[in-house]
DNA sequence: AAGCACACCTGCTAGC
DNA sequence: TGCTAGCAGGTGTGCT
């Protein structure tokens, strides 16, 4: 069966520094909204179009897989990818492909375009900053698991006295934001824990392990701009595929052997979606 | 209150 | 060969 790849952090990322690169600083001329699904919360249209017609993009953040597009003072419009959008960035006259369901027009004619099949991704203005500087909306948010501010310690107390299995609470985005199927299962295995394990009854050396592996995994996928896998459905920015899809361990190499242990790797169907592991070496 | 089930959605695939 | 049921999964909501 052919899996998909969903946008997590390292994906979110890379598409966070591509338009960093080439769309900040630029002032969009028009936007359009398409999509009748897209544009959530109290955003339609209109206030899309008054909000940020002539405005400059002057800055574009990340909080876990959320994109935050700023543009200056308080202003700023949110984007989630959800499991197939795309935020593409095409020359002046490119036939727009099917699903697009918002345009950003730039100075220069060339369009952002976010395209969106499934209709689970989403766009709004912010309200305004919380009291961290990021979207109100976002508040309810974990660690920021790249953040040098994230320690060991702030994971053991989130992680203390829950009685949640890991692998569901590492989903949850409110102990760490940016983890998805993929990303979690890669971590476990690297960190040596079984998804089933009890949060709460983690050792010192255990949260020690899982915090690195957090660390490890992400930074190493960023570097390799993401993961794409059969279906090819993550691009970047430019419509590239992500390159980091060799370096998994366990997601979707059900029946492989494990590369630390030589193992069986074993996926389990779990709430509605497939776990990858390594009985025999996560413990 | 935390943890879980469920709805949302389209494209692809296995299986008849 | 043509059709359909089932799967893939992030988030928000609502129930227990």
């Amino acid at each position: 069966r052919r899996r998909g790849t969903v946008p997590e952090l390292p994906e979110v990322e890379t598409v966070r520094s591509d338009l960093e690169r080439e769309v900040a600083g630029r002032i969009v001329r028009r936007v359009e909204a398409l999509g009748v699904r897209t544009l959530r919360r109290e955003s339609n249209p209109a206030r899309l179009r008054a909000r940020l017609q002539g405005r400059r993009l002057t800055a574009v953040g990340r909080r876990g897989k959320y994109l935050i597009l700023r543009f200056g003072g308080d202003d700023a419009a949110v984007v989630h990818l959800g499991m197939s959008g795309q935020l593409l960035w095409a020359a002046p006259g490119t036939p727009r492909p099917r699903h697009t369901h918002v345009v950003w027009d730039v100075d220069d004619g060339w369009e952002l375009r976010f395209v969106d099949p499934r209709t689970f991704g989403a766009v709004f203005l912010s309200a305004g900053p919380g009291p961290d500087g990021e979207p109100a909306e976002l508040a309810h948010l974990g660690a920021e698991p790249l953040d040098p501010r994230w320690t060991i310690e702030e994971l053991r107390a989130s992680l203390a006295r829950r009685r949640s299995r890991l692998k569901p609470l590492l989903l949850g985005q409110r102990v760490v934001a940016g983890l998805g199927n993929l990303y979690t299962d890669e971590i476990l295995w690297e960190a040596r824990l079984g998804p089933e394990r009890a949060a709460g009854g983690l050792t010192g050396r255990e949260v020690g392990r899982l915090h690195a592996a957090t660390r490890e995994i992400l930074t190493s996928a960023i570097a390799h701009r993401g993961s794409s896998l059969a279906d090819e459905q993550y691009r970047d920015l430019y419509g590239r595929l992500g390159g980091y899809r060799p370096l998994h361990r366990v997601y979707a190499r059900e029946g492989a052997a494990c590369p630390r242990c030589g193992g069986r790797i074993t996926r389990a169907a779990w709430l509605g979606r497939s776990t990858f592991s390594c009985a025999r070496c996560q413990g």
